[in-house]
DNA sequence: CGCCGGCACTCAT
DNA sequence: CTAGTGCCGGCG
């Protein structure tokens, strides 16, 4: 998830991108990973739907994979979605939706008709972690293609359709908090370009409380929640920083912050974040963000990661995978550290 | 008119 | 039912 109306709001600052440009230096992209799984499994959702072995959505995956590896880039695969309490009862609706669909998809075929039935079992697959981990056994291959957009978090001043001039990372953060993030429920009638002014106007969330004292309350909940993430952009140097070194195990970068209120707690939030990353050999170079990666940072860091914890995984040729905690985790990296900021803010914020 | 929010569509094969 | 985009209606 990410902020919604936020990509537009960037456009004149994100630059097309191919993976094998970076010139020159280490190169590490950010991917959701399950929104690439939810996009193989479309080639094969009905085998997914009823338990019939296939690798499609893996090896779609692994496609991507291959082919950034093939540029020199490093893919950094985030498994976001670990448990959270605030998202269980999203989940439970989402598990529920997926039963009444495949049931409906089953009566479709049963009544001969096919491409009902199709439809209905788009909406009942589901990427399990088993999947993911699946993703992580691996498998080979190679390919073409790797258009993407860049974001640099250094260009943010030049963005012409929002001003962030005195914008501090914080700030940003924040607004984009305020616009509301998934899984939370957001503040009525305010969207990206209020926040954005708002934020300009006051600094923080918190003053906005002034303004806006009953519904702030409401979003420290939502963030309580957990939710949010960081939003650390990385810029060039910072991912390179991360990188990880190839053998070792990466960090995850999503940690998640700290406990915070009551939920993390508990949550057994385990939420998986792996890394594949692949270390090819080449690599080399700067880092690009692939795609809307950075984007989706930035806004992945309201909605899904804050719990994670990650587990990471690393690669050698490909992949294990660990667990850490997410304390741990950070601490003994000291790649995140932008990132951990940011979280860390996040928790202030909250 | 600007902004917000909901809805439909795409995705891969 | 993931994230993103585009369109449309409502509201101030």
């Amino acid at each position: 998830m990410g902020i919604q109306g936020l990509l537009p709001l960037l456009k004149s600052i994100m630059t097309p991108i191919h993976a094998k440009e970076p010139e020159g230096c280490a190169v590490a992209v950010d991917v959701d990973t399950y929104s690439w799984l939810h996009k193989g499994a479309l080639s094969c959702r009905k085998e997914l739907c009823n338990g019939v072995p296939t690798t499609r959505h893996i090896e779609y995956c692994m496609h991507r994979v291959n082919l950034l590896r093939h540029y020199g880039v490093k893919p950094v695969l985030v498994f976001d979605g670990g448990l959270l309490p605030m998202k269980i009862e999203q989940e439970n609706k989402r598990a529920r939706s997926r039963k009444e669909n495949l049931a409906r998809a089953i009566e479709h075929e049963s009544n001969g008709n096919g491409a009902a039935a199709y439809e209905c079992y788009q909406k009942a697959v589901d990427i399990t972690p088993s999947m993911a981990h699946e993703l992580i056994q691996i498998i080979f291959k190679m390919d073409n293609f790797g258009q993407g957009v860049e974001f640099q978090y250094s260009k943010l001043q030049q963005n012409r359709e929002l001003s962030f001039a005195g914008f501090t990372k914080q700030m940003v953060l924040e607004m984009c908090i305020l616009s509301g993030c998934d899984y939370l429920q957001s503040l009525r009638g305010i969207g990206l370009k209020t926040a954005h002014a708002l934020i300009k106007k006051f600094k923080t969330y918190d003053k906005e409380e002034d303004g806006f004292t009953q519904e702030v309350p409401d979003a420290s909940e939502l963030m309580e929640g957990g939710a949010l993430d960081e939003v650390g952009r990385r810029g060039p140097s910072l991912l390179q920083q991360s990188r990880l070194p190839i053998h070792k195990p990466c960090v995850s970068f999503k940690e998640h912050q700290p406990k915070s209120p009551v939920n993390r707690v508990d949550e057994k939030t385990r939420r998986e974040c792996k890394k594949p990353i692949v270390r090819s050999s080449y690599f080399k170079h700067q880092f690009l963000n692939e795609t809307d990666t950075d984007k989706e940072k930035e806004t992945t860091p309201v909605g899904s990661d804050p719990t994670s914890i990650g587990e990471t995984v690393c690669v050698k040729g490909m992949i294990i995978k660990n667990k850490t905690y997410a304390d741990d985790t950070v601490e003994n990296v000291g790649v995140n550290s932008i990132e951990e900021k940011t979280r860390r803010e996040n928790k202030e914020v909250m």
